[in-house]
DNA sequence: CTCTTACGCTACGAGCCGTAGCGTAACTGC
DNA sequence: GCAGTTACGCTACGGCTCGTAGCGTAAGAG
């Protein structure tokens, strides 16, 4: 059984958090009884993250967060099931804050720059050692799966789909033939993108400088526009 | 401090493993004493993989695996360091018997081939499981990373490397004009590969079929080709 | 037959987990 | 105000896993 409450995420923005039993998660109106602190809310999240960066995922234990966050080790359990549900909303908030995509002007320029931006979040500690462990998570659990995917990787996914549409506003790339079509194009470059920097970054631990940035785009945008130009491979 | 023991891993090739203290693990020659059993070692990395399917990562325990293997819980100990240690080399065996690379007759379908290839093996529950977890294992632990990129990592790479090399003297890619820029090029196509197929399962969890074979397959021959060809950034 | 090393077994302190129980604090509606 | 309701802090707990120590025994080397 699964619940979804809104919430308020540190950016002020709303997000979706599942907790264990029925936590009535509301802001403003609503039900009687004392209302939750989105102050120790803040405050849980921000010593989740202070955690990850001096202990990593494994030495990270609920106690610890608790006794940094200053609240009683109970209330993390009141809000979230387990370490892996709660750091996933710590790191989401990273995600809110340093993931946009200003018009750079073409289309190679664009996805250099989400490439280079993502790269930097997955620099940061918190997001290098967890990011690849609540995924392994997930593997065994479909609702955590389905709170990365709304609270991490759908945020990534729009950037892609932005891009695609300046692109073809732009005529750099064509309009898709039908939505379905598009929908699995846009999962494939989304893929791509993500996965080789993720990859690059972590399994290969090196690091996503501007000449990687470079030759990716170029190899990617190339791809596209081969594509675009009716490519197939001519062994077939 | 790390040891390097040379050891035989069930399909009878040689691998290294890095043990805790100095394990002296030799197989035909050498010290006295008392010589180490290799069927234990087959019995544990067995054990370890039934576990990692049926309880996962997070749930296996050395306790259970020494239980499954018929050992004691310290010759584990002997052995491996640890549970993350332990689980590479136990998935390490699976990528030693499940990757080879035939030749297909083009760029385009070696391609596609080891994308195939890949991902099933990803899609097994054990490596599912495992892989991203002594990832994010490995931000934390140098060594764990290295014995990751010997076990696993560079036995995909190596697939890299040979298709290149057919598709150059097919006479599909040209040949790469110095050393470092070669080396450069194969490990972005591997990060490309890699992380595609990786994100496309265990974060998209979406299966990586035939049809998203050739469309990736598509992309990225285009993009090599492009790129071969002297593409540059249209808006550059 | 001795030396050396591996093995099985038991036992243990330590740490973390997740929950129960209780008294108190905060907010709502009457 | 006052009752009703919910959140909070605190304590305590059983259960599990960890990683190691100690000891007697098993298996090869010289």
């Amino acid at each position: 059984m699964i619940w979804l409450i809104p919430g308020v995420l540190p950016g002020g923005k709303v997000a979706f958090m599942t907790s264990a039993p029925p936590p009535t998660h509301r802001t403003g109106g609503g039900r009687t009884g004392r209302p939750r602190s989105a102050d120790a809310d803040r405050a849980i999240l921000a010593a989740t993250r202070e955690a990850l960066v001096e202990l990593g995922w494994s030495k990270l234990t609920m106690g610890d967060v608790a006794a940094r966050a200053g609240v009683a080790k109970t209330t993390l359990y009141r809000r979230w099931a387990g370490k892996s549900e709660l750091v996933v909303d710590a790191v989401a908030a990273l995600f809110d804050e340093h993931l946009e995509l200003p018009d750079r002007g073409s289309l190679g320029a664009d996805v250099e720059g989400v490439v280079l931006q993502f790269a930097a979040l997955l620099e940061r500690p918190e997001t290098k050692t967890a990011l690849m462990a609540v995924v392994a998570e997930s593997t065994r659990d479909d609702a955590l799966r389905d709170r990365i995917r709304s609270a991490i990787v759908d945020r990534q996914k729009t950037l892609v789909l932005v891009g695609r549409e300046r692109a073809q506003a732009r005529g750099e790339l064509p309009a898709e033939p039908d939505a379905s079509a598009a929908a699995r194009n846009a999962d494939l470059i989304f893929d791509v993108i993500a996965g080789a920097v993720v990859h690059r970054t972590l399994v290969s631990a090196e690091p996503v400088d501007a000449e990687w940035a470079r030759a990716f785009t170029a190899l990617l945008v190339g791809g596209l526009t081969a594509a675009a130009a009716g490519y197939t491979d001519p062994a077939a």
